[in-house]
DNA sequence: GCGGGCATCCAAAGCGGTTTGAAAATTTGA
DNA sequence: TCAAATTTTCAAACCGCTTTGGATGCCCGC
């Protein structure tokens, strides 16, 4: 079924050393024995045990993914499964194994710590980050390479990291919004204590303030971005005494409810309302076509996973003090979903 | 940081031998040198190394989850999340660790054989079966415990399987549409060379075919499911010479995309027009509350996940021939989608 | 007082690779 | 032609753990 370099070896005569020599590609062993060698190991199907090979070695290689399973909302972020299906593609091809844990919140930091100990991983990535987050000085202080997806805005000691740029992208989409006379912006967020949400408040605030618009309290929610939500605070938000012309929606799901309550109320998308979204271009979710649903702030969340995983690998094999960081810039495509502010 | 067993065993005095028996809990230790190894483990931070650990025992302590990036229609299913989440849940709890890969389908199979090969998994767990699907006999042939989530139709061999009663759900939600006198009944279906689209429809056609309703083939569709497909579907069936008065949707996704459609056709839901949809309870896309808003086939993919898991578990800890298999049915559940079928 | 039985502990081999230091084979140079 | 230089190959140690097959010391009964 499989066999193990002695085996390997013996049936052609040779030691295992020159045999793992010359099919990891040292220069001291004879041309042809090394064609013989690959040829061999070819036919009788000879993969390199993992487990021995890394211990032999001392990197794992391998990339550890830590999943926080929130007791609190118990909700499995959408986009991750695109974002590693982005790293995972990266990961395969340089020859690195993923490994996941789900973990609950109150345990995640101990999965780090034990990833570690256990020299089960080469280094980590970080997913969905607070505001103030206890994993960044942590894995700091484990001295393990990794790169968080994100930032985490409460830490001033240099760290990887990629981000897309949030604050930038909500604060051209407000001010998109109002180049076309719209007033009374609404933003309906995710929870403002993960950081990628926080960023977008402080992008739209600084549109509105820009805009000399006073920022209303009762136009900004923040929440776990499901379908509902969206269309409870559309519902809700239009039945304010001087309701929203214009939406601001943090994922594509949170804009299907925003859109099912504005067809409940009659409001057509790009004449009686405008609503932009984020659009993380989860495959699921496709917000493409001649002219899309909406318009969107869109930037590929599985090209951030592809690039997350390149960046993290370099962090591995190149180590460096040097934090390595990408801001990747969110396009704002014009879609159907925006027009300019009815009188 | 983190220190070996010999080193660990150095500190106490002792051979390495006794502290990897204290530790594992064999009775041929003194007590109390037990709980003097116990406790300088704990304190020096002592974690076994997985790598020397799983070689040395031949084990791997892993699971490896296959997942297949379809070029054709690239894809991420929605589901796999929360399956994920589910078994990585159990495979924490019994010290096992998830290995994931990503692959093209063309190099899916080669996948599982390199997995097997190299030693670096005790079992795999085969996502997404499609009718006929060569990942059983392969599996059978590596000589590796597997476990499908899903089944695969075309196979005849005995395997091990987790699924949800797909066909049956499908034939009582159709039945219970038709009772309700409904008689244009829709399926807009996902692709149906995956195995549980191709059951779902079974179900449909019995029930159809109990109820004395013959077949319509421009009442059928199958189609990756996104929204934009179910808005699509909804609406081109709705402009037939005798358009549908229900629809069967493959996913709340597309349920969405239906829902769209009769909003923008202006028809009430569960009054001109009823929507039976499967729910897989994914976190993000809740369909619950007082009334849920569609009538559903509900079944937790989480919990499926967890129970996949724990299946496949016992069959890399207790292997024995007789596969073990588990039907899960799906829930009917009443929502504000259906209603009888106007006259 | 001595062999047998038990409870504890340990030395050493082994898991399947990599890597160091040295030997064997071959080529080179005078 | 033979020693030296260079290729090419190998034996053995090692990575960090488990596990086999004894050792060691102690208590017991006769």
């Amino acid at each position: 079924m499989s066999v193990t370099l002695k085996q390997l070896a013996a049936s052609l005569g040779l030691s295992p050393t020159t045999v793992s020599r010359a099919l990891n590609g040292f220069p001291e062993v004879n041309a042809a024995t090394r064609v013989r060698v690959r040829e061999a190991a070819e036919r009788l199907n000879y993969h390199p045990n993992t487990r021995a090979k890394s211990l032999a070695t001392g990197r794992a290689q391998a990339i550890g993914h830590v999943i926080p399973l929130s007791t609190s909302h118990e909700i499995v972020n959408p986009i991750f499964a695109d974002f590693i299906a982005g790293a995972g593609e990266v990961y395969g091809q340089s020859g690195y194994e993923m490994i996941l844990r789900v973990v609950a919140d109150a345990e995640e930091e101990r999965a780090y710590g034990d990833l570690v100990a256990r020299r089960a991983v080469d280094g980590v990535m970080v997913h969905g980050p607070r505001i103030r987050d206890g994993r960044v000085p942590l894995l700091d202080s484990l001295g393990i390479p990794f790169l968080v997806h994100g930032r985490t805005s409460e830490i001033t000691s240099p760290y990887s990291w990629l981000d897309i740029n949030n604050k930038r992208a909500f604060q051209r989409a407000t001010q998109f919004l109002s180049d076309l006379g719209h007033r009374r912006i609404a933003l309906v967020n995710g929870l403002e204590d993960m950081d990628f949400a926080a960023r977008r408040r402080r992008g739209y605030l600084e549109a509105l303030d820009a805009a000399n618009i006073p920022p209303d309290p009762a136009l900004m929610r923040q929440a776990e971005m499901t379908e509902p939500y969206g269309y409870r605070a559309g519902m809700e938000m239009m039945r304010l005494p001087q309701p929203p012309t214009a939406f601001l929606a943090s994922s594509m799901i949170v804009a299907y409810g925003l859109r099912r309550a504005m067809s409940d109320l009659g409001l057509k998308l790009g004449r009686d309302i405008s609503i932009v979204t984020h659009d993380d271009e989860l495959s699921y979710l496709p917000n493409d076509g001649d002219i899309p649903m909406f318009t969107a702030t869109r930037s590929s969340v599985r090209e951030a996973g592809r690039r997350a995983a390149r960046m993290l690998l370099q962090l591995v094999t190149q180590p460096t003090d040097a934090p390595l960081t990408e801001m990747m810039e969110a396009a704002l495509v014009l879609g159907a979903s925006t027009g300019p502010a009815p009188k």
